[in-house]
RNA sequence: GCCCCCAUCGUCUAGAGGCCUAGGACACAUCCCUUUCACGGAUGCGACACGGGUUCGAAUCCCGUUGGGGGUACCA
């Protein structure tokens, strides 16, 4: 059998991070069967479907690295195949049209939650006479077209993650709508449930994978294959992504769209990592909790999906980032913060050894691309002293250090200073150790004065190595002149 | 209210009756590395919701309780 699977985003607002997932576990799906993926955009709901938000989710599923091979599909433009088979159902008289006003709907539900029973329409409209029909017309009610379930029925599927499940037909709410009102004989907006059955037979959809929310709507889907002749797909309902009260995540939950976290500086991989780890573990052994869409879906099946709904959580995406942070080569690394720093208004020079090497010191340290600027600032805009680092230049016996390595450096940056940046650390580190022995001073008093002096704060990267960097670029000995007034003022 | 789903460390999870003194990851704590902050390494803290069964044996199966979640539209 040919796996055929679909994401299907209503464009009601931002590409969410719970439709995301389910991307992501029909995209795995896909990609293990060597089946196809499709992307169908539900925009039915004409009022509250915008164009901007089809955007934003075709440019989400992209950037997230889950490639459709189908669509998108948009069923605003679906509309007369769905009214078609609507009017075919009405000639079988499976369907019908139903009379009553949203006023006289809320009564009869006002009444059923004053006798606590559950909400449900009571098919008072399936059986109307031609002459109540007629009644009704001139009276200018508009129809709704309803779909009859009967309460008998008992509907049942075997659910790829929970297994057997059954549904009474008495539970489903009554006869269902399935078009919006509409004057006379014409044949309303066509509604969801109707919708997206028509278009999974005709798209040919073999698995159906979808949220947990969507588990209620699987029995009046059932029916509705039935009544259009068509073979029933597998179902799928996946756990929900929940915030840290454990309820469904929404808009309210803050960042949750996956606009905003690419905006935080997350990687489309680390994401995607993250939320396929939200509810599906690999098999044992056979990867780390690291690993790619490709790796993943060579693994991926619904055996491994859970039941229960997963928390997101901060903390490990920081840590999945993170990781991939620091799996990137010098010149990806590259390729990311040069954009960065230039946007934060540095001069960055046009020296990709050099940039590299700024890359090698400040990745292992770097959690967020987003650091990045803060973190590289030293090393493209002339230091301020924190008040720590005055206070400790201002120690006795600071400036004689200070002036060692001012005219030092000085000597070297006159000449050329080639080589790789082991070499330089190496003579970096030589120098440092022999005015050690120089000067007779402490190795820690050296070091923290360099620091605080060069860069003008207490931390940072490792120090030998921002001094090779900044050597290169020829603010060393300049800086410590600057710190050498300082720590001279404090003298006098 | 009614219907449905779910239940292992704080969080994400492994676990398909004996391999479990319940494993891993994140977070947290301590130590090591280190001029600093990180990174990295090591160690530690830490869970089978509860009650009944079934069984020689239950985190695993059954029932109930409790708790949590989802749904209950002329939204999707």
């Amino acid at each position: 059998m040919t796996v055929r699977v679909r994401i299907a985003p209503s464009p009601t607002g931002n590409l969410h991070i719970g439709t995301a997932r389910t991307a992501v576990f029909n995209y795995l799906f896909a990609r293990h069967n060597q089946g196809q993926f499709v992307l169908r955009i539900e925009d039915t709901d004409l009022e509250r479907s915008r164009p901007e938000f089809t955007e934003n989710i075709l440019e989400g599923l992209k950037w997230l690295g889950l490639n459709w091979d189908e669509g998108p599909f948009f069923q605003s433009k679906r509309m007369d195949l769905y009214r078609q088979k609507i009017q075919e159902l009405l000639d079988q008289g499976i369907v019908y049209r139903a009379y009553d006003t949203p006023e006289e709907l809320d009564a009869m539900r006002e009444a059923q939650k004053a006798n606590h029973e559950a909400p449900r329409y009571d098919n008072r409209h399936r059986n109307l006479t031609a002459e109540q029909e007629a009644a009704y017309k001139t009276e200018g009610r508009k129809p709704v077209i309803r779909f009859k379930i009967q309460d008998d029925r008992e509907i049942a599927w075997n659910d790829l993650v929970r297994g057997q499940v059954v549904w009474k037909g008495r539970d489903l709410g009554g006869d269902m709508v399935i078009a919006r009102a509409a004057e006379g004989s014409d044949i309303g907006q066509p509604l969801y449930n109707f919708v997206v059955v028509v278009d999974d037979i005709d798209m040919c959809i073999s698995h159906v994978i979808r949220g947990e929310d969507h588990i209620s709507n699987t029995p009046k889907q059932i029916l509705l294959y039935e009544a259009l002749g068509a073979t029933v797909p597998e179902f799928g309902h996946t756990p929900l992504i929940l915030n840290q009260a454990g309820a469904k995540l929404s808009k309210r939950d803050g960042v949750t769209s996956i606009g905003d976290f690419q905006a935080m500086g997350y990687s489309a991989e680390a994401l995607a990592n993250y939320m396929t780890l939200l509810g599906w573990s690999p098999p044992e052994g056979a990867m780390e909790e690291i690993f790619s869409l490709e790796q993943a879906a060579q693994h991926f099946s619904f055996d491994r999906v859970n039941k229960a709904g997963a928390k997101f959580g901060w903390d490990k995406l920081n840590w999945i980032n993170a990781q991939y942070l620091r799996h990137l080569t010098p010149s990806q690394l590259s390729a990311q913060l040069v954009p960065l720093w230039q946007a934060a208004g540095y001069d960055v020079p046009d020296d990709s050894v050099w940039l590299e090497g700024l890359c090698v010191l400040l990745g292992q340290s770097l959690n967020n691309v987003k650091e990045a600027p803060e973190m590289a600032r030293t090393f493209f805009v002339e230091p301020t002293y924190e008040p720590e680092a005055l206070a400790h230049l201002k120690q006795a016996g600071v400036s004689a250090i200070v002036l060692a390595f001012e005219q030092l450096f000085q000597a070297w940056e006159q000449e050329d200073l080639d080589g790789n940046w082991k070499a330089l650390g190496e003579k970096i580190q030589a120098a440092i150790n022999e005015q050690i022995s120089v000067l007779g001073v402490k190795k820690g008093l050296v070091m923290k004065t360099l620091r605080m002096a060069i860069t003008g704060t207490k931390s940072g990267p490792e120090l030998v190595p921002t001094i090779a960097l900044l050597l290169k670029r020829k603010v060393v000995a300049k800086r410590l002149a600057l710190a050498g007034q300082i720590a001279n003022s404090a003298d006098t």
